[in-house]
DNA sequence: CCGGATCCGGTTAGATACTG
DNA sequence: CAGTATCTAACCGGATCCGG
């Protein structure tokens, strides 16, 4: 209907048409990731229009790839979730991903950094077991960033869960991170270490000794590091 | 350069931004499946502008997937292949066509039959490991299409090179099988057996005995069937 | 035949603003 | 919060043509 089709029967073809269309993947992600409201998507894929997400959604409904629903809580908003078929679609992402950082060159797309998009990544993907059980908050500082994007604050609640705030929330801090956001980006993409960034003391680490040892592992990283390389 | 890209540095835009865009994917099928030849591929996405398919492949090229060069045996041509990037793309497609057998809707895909594309597909996934060591000929006689498309020969070498003709080729013919096109487009998917369709009919076949029997595992059958349902 | 290039009309996507 | 509306630029499909 709205897209010509590829008049393939090829199961290849039959699902490219689907999955394959501009922005589709990119929101597919963020859908596996466990977004589901409308600008929660937004903010995951903050370059696409507004109204090409809401044609994309409207498309993987029909296809049967997502279902809208009531928000609970909220029940004259919108959440939108994944189908069984929808959460099928993570080999694919997965399948994506793993090609992408082992063989696209990062050095372009290191020029599209984008600190609210690392830290919200972060934010999903920060792995709270090895974080102690009681209220733990890490400030990130970004010198390089202009004051109103500089400061980011991970709040990881005595239940594991996570927050993001860049406004200060007035906690305690337990670990400062200064560093710039090209070293960060590397590091969460696995393309560095901390332990090399701070030996070149782009990476400011000021906090109890166990938290500094460890955040290799509670930093989690994106799904897709451990791919390639660690350039050291 | 071309395309605008999605601004992020994440593996799973980064990659899609390459493999993503339209045509892209059932092209990269043709090429893991082994054709190397402008016109070759040409057949494999028949509805495939020719534009495109050079814009593509010289994007392809552009990424590091695709590389040209002199066509053995015709140095005056050109041959594309995956470079070991391009071959790495093997288990993306092979994600996206589970996902596709799985779960795409069939009936509307099966609306878009070809003869053509079926028999190309055929001849190169043909399993010739059950076919005797002697030239094999099976010709197909599709009573349901126009003359000029309704009778294929398939020929298997005694060294188990597989050819495809569509003018008779003047050999004697092994197994005649006979067949309307949805229903052998629907074996070759693994949506339906070769018994099924014997036992309704819908396919005669005439030739000895064993081959009959060893009928569905020398298909060989697409990649991507045994995924879903034998709908029996 | 092979390997494209060129032109043109229709569709899709991006940018920005705005609304219930 | 959850999208529309509108306008413009880019892309795509289809046909044709061209040099070896």
């Amino acid at each position: 209907m709205t897209n010509a089709s590829y008049g393939q029967f090829c199961p290849v073809a039959m699902a490219a048409e689907v999955l394959c269309t501009r922005w589709t993947m990119v929101l597919l992600r963020e859908l596996v990731a466990g977004s589901t409201r409308f600008n929660e998507l937004r903010r995951g894929v903050p370059r696409m229009s507004p109204a090409l997400l809401s044609k994309r959604l409207r498309e993987l409904e029909q296809a049967g790839v997502v279902e809208r629903a009531p928000a609970p809580g909220a029940p004259d908003t919108v959440a939108y979730r994944l189908t069984p078929a929808g959460r099928d679609v993570l080999p694919v992402v997965e399948a994506i991903g793993m090609w992408g950082q082992k063989w696209v060159e990062t050095e372009p797309s290191l020029e599209n950094l984008d600190v609210e998009l690392l830290m919200w990544d972060m934010r999903r993907n920060l792995n709270t077991d090895p974080v102690p059980a009681v209220q733990t908050v890490i400030e990130f500082v970004y010198p390089d960033l202009p004051r109103s994007q500089s400061r980011w604050w991970l709040i990881v609640e005595p239940d594991r869960t996570v927050d993001l705030c860049h406004v200060d929330p007035g906690f305690d801090v337990d670990l400062y991170a200064t560093v710039d956001l090209r070293t960060m980006t590397e590091i969460w993409m696995g393309l560095r270490s901390v332990a090399n960034a701070v030996d070149r003391d782009v990476l400011v680490l000021v906090g109890p000794q166990a938290m500094i040892d460890t955040m290799q592992s509670w930093l989690g990283l994106s799904p897709f590091a451990a791919q390639k390389k660690l350039a050291s």
